[in-house]
DNA sequence: ATGTGACTAAAAGTCCGTG
DNA sequence: ACACGGACTTTTAGTCACA
């Protein structure tokens, strides 16, 4: 799997399991709604320092935004019609 | 330690361990030589598909570069005059 | 509530050089 | 062999309107 999809199903799982919208968690971080989007799809290139500040609204370590393992379990799930 | 410290020691630690200059490891990495010094230093702001790269280039996984315990080792060293 | 394209401002990244 | 700077091109950050 692609770095950046990694990335965008890692935040996804974890957005999702706050129960938050991208909306609010597009406020919480300060991000523009649109960009959260494209950085959960995987179609942004987001720089080390906005990974930091995506990591820390959701209280994690960026590294946890890497977690191969854990992305792809998340995106079977979904695939799979979770 | 500020995020971009970490990937520039972590960086300098492995390229260093490999006994490569920055130059050689710029023209592996299909970098400049200024952009990789200033990686390392910790005064840029490299997007995930660079951090990928350099990466790749050095033959771990993205992971490895922001390992936080290992760079302040290796910094701790360093900066205790090794 | 999210996906998407188009857009501008800002920053990344290159190429030249210096000490 | 590395730090650092200036001028330059390319890519990202960040915003918006629409579906």
């Amino acid at each position: 799997m692609e770095i950046r999809q990694r990335i965008g199903w890692n935040l996804r799982r974890l957005r999702a399991g706050r129960e938050i919208t991208q909306e609010d968690f597009a406020t919480d971080s300060g991000f523009d709604r649109g960009y959260i989007s494209g950085v959960e799809r995987g179609v942004r290139n987001p720089s080390i320092l906005v990974l930091e500040r995506i990591a820390t609204a959701l209280g994690v370590d960026v590294v946890e935004l890497l977690d191969a393992r854990k992305a792809n379990e998340f995106a079977e799930q979904r695939r799979g019609g979770m």
